[in-house]
DNA sequence: TAAAAATACTCCATAGGTATTTTAT
DNA sequence: ATAAAATACCTATGGAGTATTTTTA
């Protein structure tokens, strides 16, 4: 038994595919499966069901399931308190990241990254999705922060974390419910950005294309005032949002999300650097946007921004 | 950072001594060594500081002992409440064992040991440590349980338990306090095993060559029956002891004991089933056993029986 | 017939072993 | 001078990779 044997555990518990769990651990497919045998092996029982789609945990699964958690919790404490990143994470890291991310992910991030690694230059481009893919092809950009899945060959995608789209309500609106159901959009004139942000294809795949309203801003903070002003409703990504205004809604499950993921060009080696970033946005962002749950994943393929 | 590295600070920790831990975790020295030194080196802490003799926790490494025993904790049980012990353990085992350990230490084995390893032919022979070590050199016993350390270049030794001397004292005696100091025995006259017994050495160890009883005895139970006659008092090895009679009395620390020690021939195998039978061991006795803590070990070598 | 899990193999990092040197008492 | 820890070097287990086959919805 190891501990990495048990964070695949986790891993396929929460995301009910050997293949996403293992994406989300950085790890081949066949690699986590293997693994996963091996405990069972020596544990001497199934921990999964692979008959069900997703896999889902035995009785006895979940008993294993529960210690690991305490297992890698108190390991994770250990490492937590202490922990040196031994070999120093040093050097050079060109990353893209798409607007409606960029502003409301940066700022909880960037000020300890820079304390943790000193040694780093961060250059930081805010593009539109097709210009990441484009510059981390041309090895103008490492490393790209967008919406995925994007099943674009050549680009390796790492998922990060799951995004709820909420609505933001104009002053006057009436809001029909705690929770909306996904039909309440309908007929409601939505306030949404410009032709070359992905959010704004994925707003329409919520809503139907049919209301896409006359008016197209170029930013998000743009669209709130406007919202403020009376000129009408949009959807927003929870991170952007004020959620402590009872103006911004949530849906009801399955709630529609994005998924945000960093990706790379094949040659990127996976450096100490991807995996300390990803730490660094996992722990500075909203624990129930780790996973996807039962939440609708609104892809991003053919939406390029 | 791996379980196994945790169990070594652990064991470390215990033993004040990388050599005796290594030897506790049946591993060599330099792997405990090396695996200590990389665990600190990703902590970034030095866990023990190794110019203390016995070697000690620093003050971090303190925390980390109290994650790591947590952490283990939780480990275990969950391979205790599965845990399959994968490839069945089967094949033949011959043990030799000494007689003031045999009577005492199989009835609380034996049943369990059978239970759990039904693929497994035990031969026990109960005989004395020299004519265990001859018959394990001429291979026809693979493993013995003795009182160590012996030091006999040839035979491989691995520490079990640390089995404090107490003492019982006849009827009318008067028991000088509840706890007894190493010198409250000069003078008494004590009932002793015969020469062949190891047990009967380690004795006149503790209480001076002075006062060998005119009295020798075959075996610890005809020994006690004897001191139940008055006939004298005697040492007692604990797990053959009652200790609820308020005629059997321990030390004071440093309390002496004797190491109860697995060895084999250089030529055996480290099987799993030597593993078993540790474990099997060490789970069934007290669990102040386990370690020599501040006890005064009162050595094998020179007086084997 | 796709999508996902399992299998086959290859590779390499590293835990573990033996022999030896260094260090501290 | 002796005992213990560190170091050097080797071996082998097993975690991880790619390519492929098997399975199931």
């Amino acid at each position: 038994m190891t501990l990495t044997q048990l964070r695949y555990v986790l891993a396929l518990a929460r995301h009910g595919s050997f293949g996403k769990a293992a994406r989300h651990c950085l790890v081949a497919q066949p690699t986590l499966s293997i693994q996963i045998q091996k405990l069972e092996q020596e544990l001497g029982v199934e921990i999964f069901d692979r008959r069900k789609n997703p896999v889902t945990l035995t009785e006895p699964g979940k008993k294993v399931e529960a210690h690991a958690r305490r297992i890698l919790d108190e390991a994770d404490s250990l490492l937590e308190e202490f922990s040196q990143e031994s070999g120093e994470v040093r050097g050079r890291i060109r990353l893209g990241i798409i607007p409606t991310v960029s502003s409301y992910l940066l700022p909880r991030i960037f000020r300890k990254l820079k304390q943790k690694y000193p040694s780093v230059e961060f250059y930081i481009h805010e593009l539109p999705t097709s210009q990441i893919l484009q510059k981390i092809q041309n090895e103008e950009l490492d490393l790209g922060i967008l919406a995925t899945p994007l099943n674009e060959k050549m680009i390796e995608e790492i998922p990060l974390y799951y995004e709820p789209f909420v609505v933001y309500f104009a002053p006057e609106a009436s809001i029909p419910r705690k929770r909306l159901k996904f039909d309440d959009l309908q007929g409601q004139d939505l306030l949404l950005l410009g032709e070359e942000h992905c959010f704004r294809h994925q707003s329409l795949k919520i809503c139907g294309q049919g209301n896409a309203g006359k008016i197209e801003c170029g930013s998000l903070d743009t669209i709130k005032k406007m919202v403020d002003q009376g000129m009408g409703s949009t959807l927003l990504p929870l991170l952007s949002a004020n959620m402590k205004s009872d103006r911004v809604v949530r849906f009801q499950d399955p709630e529609p999300v994005r998924e945000i993921g960093i990706v790379h060009g094949k040659s990127f080696y996976k450096s100490r650097l991807l995996e300390a970033l990803r730490e660094t946005i996992l722990k500075n962002i909203p624990l129930d946007l780790h996973q996807q749950n039962k939440r609708k994943l609104i892809g991003a393929e053919d939406v390029l921004g």
